[in-house]
RNA sequence: GUCCCCUUCGUCUAGAGGCCUAGGACUCCGGGUUUUCAUCCCGGCAACAGGGGUUCGAAACCCCUAGGGGACGCCA
């Protein structure tokens, strides 16, 4: 049997390290067999899909260099490779679904299932539904279809019993049927969830081997399900361990820089990053730690990934980065620096801001340093401010943090109106509220206009700063907490 | 809370019952090379979560406990 891999992203962001993560392994063992490697676009969720984020996702994975055989830009025998455009397909087969009797109709309102939910929570049970819908007459199902009702379609679980199934690195899982929820198939939108479309489209792809997130081990049991439903295969399961924090917990951006494009834009190396990702969860057999993708593809191996969270640890990328860099010869270096930031698009985005403040070419370096580079390390005393007490400042920081923490674009006009917003509600003038800000980002009181400097920084690095500055001033736990709470009242995030 | 997964230095990891006095790498600390810094080289600190088994022998196999993580959406 032939080889074939997926990855399959929702572009509802900016490029995910973890999508990377998990692009550069099934890229790799598909690579190994002589396989395939698939690009499909899960877009079921129309109201967060985007079509720029789904660019963003093609440029990073081809920056990375993790080419792919089939996708949404290259034709394939079994497309389209773009969920949006595969409904009919998902239509066909839910309808076979209801007709066999393994779906059925659901016109419970959003109100029920959350009264439900909090019913269940309340007394501590898994929260799932409830079946108020799964015997509904074919009858009335048709009236009320018919009248236009507001409708989904669920799939059947067995009340009882247990669902085993096998997945490659942990051996055999059990999961008793009573944690399985009768998932929605078809939304009331008339697209099919992510469950039902990944079990068609996998199968109806062909894709022989399923490398994703341990996130998903609990979702096995459905999609096994449906499998047997159909009468199809599975196809072979390989949970990899989820990239963390430093605190343990899944990787975020609320934490981390997760996009790809931060780490372009920082100035790291596309076969740094690789390599440094193929050393979370796997190492080569001789323990050497400085690989190229193809040295890897010569050596992996499956069974060798380890089922253990791995950190993603700043620190050694830095230093693999590094050794990559010292290896180039001197033209290499230059071009990568001429691609890097030296190019035109990023001149062009710069230029403008530095053009007015500018009465030499030279200027530009000291006018830009901290948008080029890392800006100068803070210290408190950074943060004293005539009209601002720490603890002003400390709050300042911290909630506008949380608002671009909440942010899903990245623009300047909007992120004013949000910080207005955010300082009307502090009680400031925009002038005293942008004071701390202005330092954790540039490091200084005056520089390029603040706005225009987070776009050109991008929502990670800008975040990242925020951050930085926070523990600057030692921000405590107990202060943290407490400003969590304040910003939960706050209009803005309500 | 329920279910599932996981557990070797602070971090990434090696380890397939004796080669383990547990190896390597990052970080940190010392020292050397270097006009400074960095690089580079040398050295050092530092771990088998705990408790029970199985075995002549357990970091490795089994069980329990604890800890961590994930899932529990008309998100993916």
């Amino acid at each position: 049997m032939k080889v074939r891999t997926r990855i399959a992203p929702s572009p509802t962001g900016d490029p995910h390290v973890g999508t990377a993560y998990m692009a550069l392994f099934n890229w790799v063992f598909a690579r190994q067999h002589k396989g395939e490697f698939i690009l499909r676009i899960e877009d079921t969720d129309q109201a967060r899909s985007t079509r720029e984020s789904e660019q963003a996702i093609f440029s990073a994975l081809e920056w990375l260099g993790l080419d792919w055989d089939e996708g949404p830009d290259v034709d394939g025998p079994m497309g389209p490779y773009r969920q949006s455009e595969r409904k009919e397909l998902y239509l066909q087969h839910i309808q076979t679904l209801l007709d066999k009797g393994h779906a059925f109709h659901c016109f419970c309102s959003k109100k029920r299932l959350d009264d439900l939910r909090a019913e269940q929570q309340a007394a501590k049970q898994t929260t799932r539904y409830d079946g108020h819908c799964v015997n509904l007459s074919r009858e009335e199902v048709q009236t009320r279809v018919a009248a236009g009702e507001a409708h989904v379609v669920r799939m059947r679980v067995p009340e009882t019993g247990t669902c085993t199934f096998q997945d490659r690195l942990r051996g055999e899982i059990t999961i008793p049927y009573s944690q399985v929820d009768m998932q929605v198939l078809l939304k009331a939108d008339g697209m099919p969830t992510y469950h039902l479309a990944v079990v068609v489209d996998d199968h109806q792809m062909k894709i022989s081997h399923i490398l994703r997130g341990e996130e998903w081990l609990n979702s096995v049991p459905k999609h096994q399900l449906l499998y047997s439903y159909f009468g199809w295969p599975m196809p072979e399961l390989i949970h990899l361990p989820l990239l963390r924090n430093t605190d343990q917990s899944k990787l975020s951006k609320r934490k981390n820089p997760t996009s790809v494009t931060y780490y372009r834009d920082q100035g790291y190396l596309p076969e740094a990053l690789c390599n440094y990702l193929g050393l979370m969860g796997w190492s080569m057999p001789n323990e050497e730690e400085l690989f190229s993708l193809q040295e890897m593809i010569d050596a992996f191996d499956v069974d060798r990934i380890s089922t253990s969270g791995p950190i993603f640890d700043q620190d050694k990328l830095s230093w693999m980065n590094g050794q990559y860099l010292r290896a180039l010869d001197v033209e290499d270096y230059a071009a990568k620096v001429s691609a890097w930031m030296l190019n035109k698009e990023r001149l062009t985005a710069l230029i403008p801001l530095v053009q007015e403040r500018a009465e030499r070419l030279s200027d530009l370096v000291p006018l830009a340093d901290y948008l080029l580079g890392t800006r100068k390390p803070l210290t408190p005393v950074d943060f004293e401010h005539k009209a601002l007490e720490r603890a002003q400042v400390v709050k300042i920081l911290h909630h506008t943090l949380a608002m671009f923490d909440l942010k899903r674009d990245w623009q300047r006009d909007d992120l004013y109106t949000s910080c207005n917003d955010l300082a009307e509600q502090c009680d400031l003038k925009l002038r005293d509220f942008l004071f701390p800000l202005f330092i954790a980002i540039s490091g200084r009181e005056v520089s390029l206009p603040f706005f225009d400097s987070l776009v050109f920084l991008g929502a990670d690095l800008s975040r990242g700063r925020l951050r930085d500055a926070l523990e600057v001033l030692s921000l405590s736990g107990k202060e943290r907490k407490r400003l969590d709470k304040e910003v939960e009242q706050l209009r803005f995030f309500s």
